[in-house]
DNA sequence: GTCTATAATTTGATAGAC
DNA sequence: GTCTATCAAATTATAGAC
């Protein structure tokens, strides 16, 4: 179980340098100190053995985000989905900059992440209704939007804690300030 | 000639397709109708293969922007900057839905695309000042965050022309009622 | 569960002729 | 400019022993 596990972070890791495609089962077995031989026996192939991670990856967060985002009034729940890619990000720094990597190229990765976000759009539009949005629906997607690039964003890059928290308060201050 | 521009919009579907590394160049001589061999006589590597088309589509790319972005107001520039990305895309969908799969795994497409972005950050540094925004720094970085949000989401997704102008028109909006 | 050895293909790239 | 033929290395995956 210790060697699956290695296997499980060392993948994490190569996947997230090179892609799925660019990262070879030998590199794998080389950075989790073990055999090709055994990735193989414990995941069957390079695919599932990436599907696992991203599996895993989804669970915890869902479980995170369900959480945080329990039922609120319309402007609270559009604040507190603002904050989502930061304290995603932050939980599993590691998950979300493999996500970040394959997801434009990754069926599977799309798939999980599509299943992931979808509950988000319908709470929004009901959100951005109570508030009297002119076209919610159109709200509910710019703000869709705007939190895809956000976790993209935090995730590729480095930035300081600071930054990240102020870019989520410029955003939240615009929607508290509607109306 | 023909066979070298055969190769590259043949080169080009099919990174759009799977990517630099999952694309082999007998995939690219077969949908291209010519031998391997002419793939490497012309282009050396199927690394240098992929930066020619890369530079083509930024230098069309660029031509097209400072064409269209020319030294207005602080909110003009703003509103401008706002409908780059339906311009982009609508201009060469190709090629920057191919950008929108490999950039976040291939460093040379993020290169010429942070080269390609960066004036704009100063630019909306200055507008945003102009315009007696609170933190213009961290606004300019907001837009820019969803200015890639946007093409990546147009370039990715077949959106009807309808909706993508209503999302750039929404967002004009939101900027043009500050204060 | 874990290893060594190896099979079967595919890959990027080159040589040399026309 | 273009092709056929070919190579050396790398890749995923399996067999079989411990």
């Amino acid at each position: 179980m210790s060697k699956k596990k290695d296997i499980l972070k060392a993948a994490l890791q190569l996947f997230t340098e090179n892609g799925e495609r660019a990262t070879s089962t030998k590199s794998i077995a080389s950075e989790a100190e073990t055999s090709e031989a055994l990735i193989f026996r414990h995941f069957g192939t390079k695919e599932k053995l990436l599907e696992e991670i991203i599996k895993n990856g989804y669970q915890e967060s869902t479980k995170l985000i369900s959480q945080f985002l329990h039922e609120e009034n319309g402007l609270e729940y559009i604040l507190k989905i603002v904050e989502v890619p930061r304290i995603l990000v932050h939980a599993h720094p590691d998950f979300w900059k493999m996500q970040h990597k394959i997801i434009a190229l990754n069926l599977l990765s799309q798939k999980h992440h599509d299943f992931f976000m979808k509950p988000c759009y319908d709470r929004l539009k009901i959100a951005f209704s109570e508030l009297n949005y002119e076209n919610p629906a159109l709200e509910a997607k710019l703000l869709l939007i705007y939190i895809d690039g956000m976790w993209k964003h935090f995730a590729s890059r480095q930035l300081d804690s600071k930054t990240e928290t102020a870019l989520t308060a410029l955003v939240q201050q615009k929607y508290r300030a509607h109306n």
